[in-house]
DNA sequence: GTCTATACCGGGATAGAC
DNA sequence: GTCTATCCCGGTATAGAC
């Protein structure tokens, strides 16, 4: 049994994490290698002991930063009782995303702020995860779609990439010190369930 | 009458222009003098001409890219018939925004891409435009609030973040070449209005 | 494993010719 | 108005001492 940290991988995640909190703030190209090592107390040389260069240490922040979130919102919709309602389905699984994206770690945001403008084979060595994230919110609206949960005209595809996208946007104004994520959650799930005028259009 | 564009102007807005799309694509950080001049075929140098440095560039960028979908919005806003639906209304300001986003220019597309990732002092330089914005779009949900048309437990401000998050967020994977901003603009008219699920949740 | 020293390149910006 | 030439700084990355 081999539960002991070692030195390097300590100095390995501080140095991701130092750098997913930096590629968030300014982006990719407005951080220097000096800079992240400034920012977990080593030298720019160091860093290279345990990464070959800044790209590699991109791509793993890139990697880690879907596969936080898409752990949260599977735990969030897997123990749910079978009767549970449409609507607390979809709470919990906002709410999974959110704190994955708002607290904790800055992995998930660096990911959101920046994957588009990094270089394209540094995105497209993101897409297998970002696939798998995306195939399970396509799996639980596919299911309420098919349980007669969802208004007809409603496609699950352009669903998920609005839903997520709003979710996504909360980065650029909400600031967890001020407010309770899990109010922001209980919020854009009462407009995304219900809508927000009260006369139904068609 | 003055109405003929001197070459200095012309350059001007080829230079922005070049800016707001390298901006949109790599970064602030990631784009350099050399490549904006590259781009619109002139050399580093002659850009100080116009401007005095490189965040001036970025200023004018920022501004721009606000001005621009205010314009759109307030546009498409102004001449709407007295007894126009709340859900009429609601779509052309929807499609104004995506419109100004997602074809024509890169300059409101930059500033939702690079705002949060430039130097504050730059940030604090474009927020009397981003405030007028934010007040044409909070005015126009107070009114559909008063008139009754939203639900009781909707807040304005809360709805108008979340509103415009979805809107800006289909940046990130929307191609006007592939699909059609009108319809987009319908879909998340609907969903926003009604919502996703058929059952009534409070 | 982390350091110092350094190579080499490209960044923003300026000066002065044309 | 645009060019070339150049300055100085800070970028990534490597080599070798400790």
């Amino acid at each position: 049994m081999q539960t002991e940290i070692s030195q390097t991988d300590k100095s390995r995640d501080r140095i991701l994490s130092s750098a997913a909190l930096l590629f968030c703030e300014h982006g990719y190209a407005g951080v220097s290698m000096r800079k992240i090592a400034e920012n977990c107390e080593m030298k720019a040389g160091s860093l290279y002991y345990h990464f070959t260069s800044k790209d590699q240490i991109l791509t793993e922040v890139l990697n880690i930063g879907i596969q936080k979130v898409h752990a949260a919102v599977a735990d969030a919709l897997s123990d749910t009782p079978k009767d549970t309602l449409a609507i607390d389905k979809l709470r919990r699984a906002v709410s999974g995303h959110l704190h994955a994206l708002l607290e904790n770690s800055s992995f998930t945001s660096a990911n959101v702020r920046i994957f588009r403008q990094v270089p394209e084979e540094i995105q497209l060595s993101n897409l297998d995860v970002r696939r798998a994230y995306e195939a399970l919110w396509e799996k639980f609206l596919i299911e309420l779609k098919e349980a007669g949960h969802l208004h007809a005209n409603v496609d699950p595809r352009s669903l998920r990439l609005m839903l997520i996208g709003a979710l996504n946007a909360t980065l650029e104004w909400f600031d967890p010190k001020l407010g309770e994520i899990s109010e922001l959650a209980d919020r854009y799930t009462n407009i995304l369930a219900n809508g927000m005028l009260r006369e139904r259009n068609l």
